[in-house]
RNA sequence: GCCGACGUAGCUCAGUUGGCAGAGCACCCGCCUUGUAAGCGGGAUGUCAUGGGUUCAACUCCCAUCGUCGGCUCCA
C-alpha cells in the first residue's frame, strides 16, 4: 500500500486511534500533570507515543496499559474535533510542554505537530475522546469501540530523543500494533516468527557462514570457510563484471598517515567514526575508514593524458569504522568490511557514460541475484549544511546534482529525490532495497566527488595542452561483503544459487561399505574447485539427507553398491528431485556448468 | 553513545520461595548394513558471560563490566 492510500484507510485511523487511547491510559497511571505526552502517529504495521515520565516503564506496565486501553475501548467514547485558536490551545495544554513546543510551530506555521512539512493554511484542531484531550489534525475512527480490542498488542518500549534530535531529552516511546480483526494480528505475529527464521543472523549460523567472537571485538565478523566461499563467489563475479567494464584491479594498505586523511578531508569530519591513531616514528597512523584517498595517490603515481581517461581504479578493500556500540547491527552494520570498491577519474564530457556505466553494472547484478524490488535514491545537498555537512561551494553542488539527474533522465532510469542526504563531497545514487523479510538497506552506491580532485591536485592534459582536474565518481555496486552477503541469506533465505552456494555438493554413502568411494567422489570435486563434502558420520542414510536438506545443499550424491558397480551416482537435489544412474563424470560436468552460468535454477 | 530487555552445554531452551546443573538435537562409542528428510542402545559435555558483594549456602539477590537483542541517534 502506498503512502496517500494508507493515510486515507479506515487501518490508519485504527491506528491513529489506538495510540490515543495508549496514550490516554498511560496518563491515568499518573498525577495529574506528572506525565507528558509528545507525538503518537501511526506507522507501518502499528503506532507508537512518546511519552515523558516520572518512571521507566516496565514490560508489566505495558500489560496494564493494554488492560485499561480494552476498558476504554470498551467505552465506546466518541472522537471529537474542535478547531481551536493558539491561545486556545496554548490555554488547554499549559502543562504540556512538548505540546506547547508543537502549538508554536503550528502557529509559526509551515510544519505540523510531527515535524513535517505542510503546505497550505494551519489549522489548529483538538481531538477528543472521553477525558482525553489531544492536540490532533486527525483523523480519528467514529468512537473508541471501533478499535478491535482483540487486534491489538503493545510490543516494546524503547527510547527515542524528543524531535529525533540526540542533543534533546531522550522520551520513552512505547511501540504497538493495531489491526482490524484478530486474523490479521494473528498473522501479523506469525509474520514476525517467520521473519526472525530469515534472519541472516540466524541463516549465517545455521549454515555456518559467519561467527562474531567476544574476543575478537564486536562488529568484526570472522568468515568461516563456507562463508568465504560464497565471497569468493562474489568476488570472481565483480572481477569479471569489472573487467569486461574496463576496470584495472589496485591493492592499497590498511595503515596511512594522518597527513593522507587531513589531505582527503575525512579526518575533520569523520574522526569520531575512526578508530583512533597509532604513533610511530614521531607520526600518527590511521587505520583507514575507507579507501579513496589510497586511489587518489595511485591516480596521481604518473602523468594522464586526457587520451588515457578515463581511468578506473577497482579494489576489494578492508576498511575499518568505529561504528557506535548501538549501531552494530549483525553483518549489515559491521566495524571491519571489505568494499566492493573503485574510483573513476574522468573528464566533464566522458561524466555521464561514466555514472550509468555504473548504473548499468548494478542492473546486471540486479538481474544475476533476482533483485526486483529496488528504489534508486538521488541524495542532494543542502543548503543549510554547505561548509558544515557539505563542501561549501554551491555553484558545484547545483551543477553536478544537475548533471546526475540528466544523466539518469536520458539512460531512462526511474529515480527518487532526497535533499540533504548527500556525501560530503558531492551528490550520490543510493539504491535502496528490501530483504524478503522487509528489511530495507542500502545496497550500492555511486556518488560523484567534486571536491576531493582539486584537494590531491589531480591533472589531465587536454587535447590544448592545458592542465585540467578530473571528476571522480566513488562506487560500491555490490556494497560490503558484509552487507551484500547479509542481504542474499535473507533474499535467498539460506537457498543460495548454486553458484553462490557454500557447499556445492555433498556427497552421502548408503553403508559403510560406500565411505570409502564417497570420500574418493568428494576429494575429486574438491581437487576439481567444487564446494564438496562427504557426510562419514555414523547415521543412516535418510539422517544424513535430513541434514543436508537443513544446510540447503544444492546436490546430494547418493552412493551405494549399484553407483559403485557402474561408477554413477544418484543425484538428488534440494527441492527433493531425483537422478538415478547418472555418470560421475556427466555429473561433474553439468556442475560445472551450472557454477559458470550463475544459473539460478537447480 | 542513549533508553529498555536479555546472557545456562556446539545449537534450541527448561531450571520452583536462594539448598547436589537439566532436556532435545548435535558430538563420541557400539549394534544394525540400511536406497532418498530423523534406526536402536550407551557415553562424554558447563568458569551458569566476566569481576566484585550479600549469605551458612548464589545460576537464582545486589553492584560494576563485557556482549547480544528491540528501538533512538548515526551510517564518508
Amino acid at each position: 500500500m502506498c503512502n496517500e492510500q494508507y493515510e486515507e484507510s479506515k487501518l490508519y485511523q485504527i491506528r491513529h486511534s489506538a495510540a490515543h487511547i495508549m496514550a490516554q491510559a498511560v496518563m491515568e497511571m499518573f498525577e495529574p500533570g506528572e506525565a507528558k505526552i509528545a507525538i503518537g502517529p501511526p506507522i507501518r504495521d502499528g503506532f507508537y507515543y512518546d511519552f515523558d515520565l516520572p518512571r521507566n516503564l516496565t514490560p508489566d506496565d505495558l500489560k496494564a496499559i493494554e488492560k485499561r486501553m480494552r476498558q476504554i475501548i470498551a467505552k465506546k467514547e466518541p472522537f471529537v474535533k474542535t478547531v481551536v485558536s493558539a491561545e486556545e490551545a496554548k490555554e488547554q495544554f499549559a502543562d504540556q510542554p512538548y505540546k506547547l513546543e508543537l502549538i508554536e510551530g503550528l502557529e509559526a506555521g509551515g510544519v505540523d505537530e510531527y515535524g513535517d512539512e505542510i503546505q497550505g493554511e494551519t489549522e489548529i484542531s483538538f481531538y477528543t475522546d472521553g477525558e482525553f484531550v489531544d492536540l490532533c489534525r486527525g483523523p480519528h475512527v467514529e468512537n473508541t469501540g471501533e478499535i478491535n480490542p482483540a487486534a491489538f498488542k503493545l510490543q516494546s518500549i524503547a527510547g527515542a530523543y524528543w524531535r529525533g534530535d540526540e542533543k534533546n531529552k531522550q522520551l520513552q516511546r512505547i511501540y504497538g500494533t493495531a489491526w482490524e480483526t484478530k486474523e490479521d494480528l494473528k498473522a501479523h505475529l506469525k509474520f514476525l516468527e517467520e521473519a526472525k527464521r530469515r534472519d541472516h543472523r540466524k541463516l549465517g549460523k545455521d549454515l555456518d557462514i559467519f561467527t562474531f567472537d567476544e574476543e575478537v571485538g564486536p562488529g568484526l565478523p570472522l568468515w568461516t570457510a563456507r562463508g568465504t566461499a560464497v565471497i569468493e563467489a562474489i568476488e570472481n563475479l565483480a572481477y569479471e563484471t569489472e573487467r569486461n567494464h574496463g576496470y584495472r584491479n589496485v591493492r592499497t594498505p590498511h595503515l596511512t598517515k594522518e597527513d593522507l586523511f587531513l589531505r582527503s578531508g575525512h579526518l575533520p569530519y569523520y574522526a569520531d567514526s575512526m578508530y583512533p591513531p597509532m604513533e610511530m616514528d614521531g607520526s600518527n597512523y590511521y587505520i583507514k575508514p575507507m579507501n579513496c584517498p589510497f586511489h587518489h595517490k595511485i591516480y596521481n603515481s604518473k602523468q594522464h593524458s586526457y587520451r588515457d581517461l578515463p581511468v578506473r581504479l577497482g579494489e576489494y578493500g578492508t576498511c575499518y569504522r568505529y561504528e557506535k556500540s548501538g549501531e552494530l547491527f549483525g553483518l549489515m552494520r559491521v566495524r571491519s568490511m571489505q568494499m566492493n570498491d573503485a574510483h573513476i577519474y574522468c573528464t566533464p564530457d566522458q561524466f555521464e557514460q561514466e555514472f550509468i556505466d555504473v548504473i548499468n553494472i548494478y542492473l546486471e547484478y540486479f538481474k544475476i541475484f533476482g533483485i526486483e524490488k529496488y528504489v534508486m535514491r538521488l541524495s542532494t545537498h543542502s543548503d543549510k549544511g554547505l561548509g558544515k555537512k557539505y563542501v561549501d561551494n554551491k555553484e558545484m553542488w547545483v551543477k553536478t546534482e544537475q548533471m546526475v539527474r540528466d544523466a539518469m533522465d536520458n539512460a531512462g532510469v526511474p529515480y527518487v529525490e532526497r535533499a540533504d542526504e548527500a556525501a560530503f563531497y558531492g551528490p550520490k545514487i543510493d539504491v535502496q532495497v528490501w530483504s524478503a523479510i522487509g528489511r530495507e538497506f542500502t545496497l550500492a552506491t555511486n556518488q560523484v566527488d567534486f571536491a576531493v580532485p582539486e584537494r590531491f591536485e589531480m591533472k589531465y592534459t587536454d587535447e590544448h595542452g592545458e592542465e585540467q582536474i578530473p571528476l571522480c565518481l566513488h562506487r560500491a555496486p555490490l556494497s560490503t561483503h558484509e552487507r551484500l552477503v547479509g542481504f542474499l541469506l535473507e533474499h535467498y533465505a539460506g537457498k543460495f544459487p548454486v553458484w553462490l552456494s557454500p557447499e556445492h555438493v555433498r556427497v552421502i554413502p548408503i553403508t559403510d561399505a560406500h565411505i570409502e568411494y564417497a570420500k574418493k567422489l568428494a576429494d575429486e570435486l574438491y581437487a576439481a574447485g567444487f564446494h564438496a563434502e562427504a557426510d562419514l558420520g555414523n547415521a543412516r542414510m535418510n539422517a544424513k539427507i535430513r541434514a543436508a536438506q537443513k544446510m540447503k545443499v544444492p546436490y546430494m550424491l547418493v552412493v551405494g553398491d549399484q553407483e559403485m558397480a557402474d561408477g554413477t551416482v544418484s543425484v538428488r537435489n534440494r527441492d527433493g528431485e531425483q537422478m538415478n544412474g547418472v555418470a560421475f563424470a556427466e555429473f561433474k560436468a553439468m556442475l560445472a556448468e551450472k557454477v559458470a552460468s550463475r544459473d539460478a535454477e537447480l
